[in-house]
DNA sequence: TCCTCCAAGGCGAACGTTCGCTTTCCCGCG
DNA sequence: CGCGGGAAAGCGAACGTTCGCCTTGGAGGA
């Protein structure tokens, strides 16, 4: 191409990203045959001298899940609007990612990498391996802390429902907790646990089951906690997806939702207006959670900066038929 | 590294990656000094002279839809197991992709391309740009042609919903179907008009409305049927979100359902068995769909073929309690 | 007339690899 | 003793860029 127009592969260059002085004539000339002959600059070659890729790595454990779905859509889109690529790799459930996506993040020689699979909380290696310098942030609690994080107040997520439920008047509250051990997990329930005490009710460990994040592990779970205690008439459960698990085991065990026994949720899944009844939940800002994150990212990769530090972005509750 | 162990860089390579003839002692000495120095090799470089990226481009709509969100995993999955990476663009649903992803992806020099997005179906000027020689799967229909598709079969869904219908004993059966024009929508729609011809009910055009996709389009077409026509008994949706729009639209209308109008979506999402009453509907194998596209892409890059083909993926009726 | 200056463009090096060839050295054989 | 051969390692080039610096040539001023 530089051959075709007749200056050097140097020129061209100059002319493709706007440094140095062209005359009009030839900038003309070399545009002309850029397009011509279909030219596509080389990034590889370009990040090689550059030492930046214009790649930011995004670590998940499932895409399918909606909500890190939508975290994903919000950081890929803020990522495209800054001029960044994203480089996916999801990682098994069990997986740690330690041994597979991460090197291959290191190899690609992203600029940044945003993690997002929550079992990597579990994995003590990590914060060995994130000590590169490298820019890193995260949706999820990292073991030895370092990294940044972007997220909302899980316990104000608790709180806000099992709260909402005692105002409604519920008096026996169950919940229906996540995987036992995770943060999030731990956060919401301390949420829950702390709106009963507040109201002056006990915290019941028998009031507790879980469900595993899956709908069907919520629906046996209700069904356990209804064998147990016949007098519930409350339900928080830790996510929609499993609330809707709840509501159809409430369904089955003839209990009328909210007369009987009402149920709230939290994350504000696309379906909560729609279950049988609409679901009263905690709008959690997951798009927003990812888009942040990303812009937080884009951040300390420009500015080089790799200081911790946290941001939480708010929760409301939304209360519809499930226990209006 | 290579002066650490005293030997040249161009060794170190032929140690790194089974190459050429080695001696044990320093084979030893130099994988001892990279894990030494934590070295890193950098794909970049590597790529610049082997001329491929191990990596392939998915575009894609919007992974925050479940249905797209689960064709990805299976895709990244297979990506993964032959040892490719991932990049990712998603375009806004109005966009073409063509100004945007399409080139980026090119300047990253991937491989091939996965397109799973179905807007890309509208754009004409796609076909032009992918002449270009690069594999390229797609799970929807692309312009012009010339390029492998992975899907299932559409009319045969509509078919199988419409027919399960006509025989539980609906005679009067309705449509929400997704955007118009498209060709997912025409062909289950094709389906459906040959499931009621083939049982001598007509094809009337008031019984078909436009849900769009979305849950809320969804229950504003069922409630606009039914203002049309009060006699209806049966409902397909075109997906399974858009038949929980049906659902909660009929409640809202109080019919019962299945006695007064039994319902049939498709897709078989993840909660399906868990609506109120849980949704009969037709599997499709998005997750394989993702994989087995992925299957093909490498495939063809591996053999470096370009023939297009075309693979189609069995689906199955699965009954449940909205029409049983 | 000669010097200076500036615009336009060229040149060489570097980024971190792979690959094909060449060199070195030692060993065994005739 | 000389020679061939093979294992081990080095060397140079190439991939497609960016960047700093150098060269060229023409215009303008003293």
């Amino acid at each position: 191409m530089a051959a075709r127009s007749g200056v050097s592969f140097q020129t061209t260059s100059k002319v493709l990203n706007g440094g140095g002085s062209v005359s009009q004539a030839t900038r003309a000339r070399i545009l002309q045959s850029a397009s011509d002959l279909g030219y596509v600059p080389n990034l590889q070659a370009r990040s090689l001298v550059m030492q930046r890729t214009q790649t930011v790595g995004v670590i998940t454990s499932d895409f399918g899940d909606q909500n890190i779905g939508r975290f994903i859509v919000g950081a890929e889109q803020e990522a495209r609007r800054q001029g960044y690529s994203v480089v996916m790799a999801s990682i098994e459930p069990e997986g740690s990612g330690t041994e597979y996506a991460l090197p291959a993040m290191m190899e690609r020689r992203v600029d940044g990498i945003l993690l997002a699979a929550p079992q990597m909380e579990e994995d003590e290696a990590l914060a060995h391996v994130l000590d590169r310098s490298l820019p890193v942030v995260s949706l999820y609690d990292v073991p030895g802390g370092g990294v940044s994080m972007v997220g909302s107040d899980d316990e104000l997520i608790g709180l806000l429902a099992t709260r909402h439920l005692v105002e409604r008047g519920s008096r026996v509250i169950a919940t229906v907790i996540g995987k036992r051990g995770r943060r999030v997990t731990e956060s919401r329930l301390r949420g829950y646990r702390t709106a009963l005490e507040d109201a002056g009710l006990r915290f019941e460990t028998e009031l507790v089951e879980e469900g595993r994040w899956e709908i069907a592990g919520a629906a046996g779970a209700t069904t356990r906690l209804f064998e147990r205690r016949s007098d519930i008439s409350g339900v928080f459960a830790q996510s929609d997806t499993m609330a809707v698990g709840v509501l159809s085991a409430l369904r089955r065990l003839h209990k009328q939702v909210p007369a009987d026994c009402a149920v709230a949720g939290c994350d504000d899944m696309e379906m909560a207006p729609y279950t049988a009844p609409p679901l009263t939940t905690v709008h959690v800002p997951f798009y927003e959670t990812g888009a942040e994150a990303m812009r937080l990212l884009l951040n300390m990769i420009a500015t080089g900066s790799v200081a911790p530090s946290k941001v939480i972005l708010p929760v409301h509750l939304i209360v519809r038929a499930s226990s209006g």
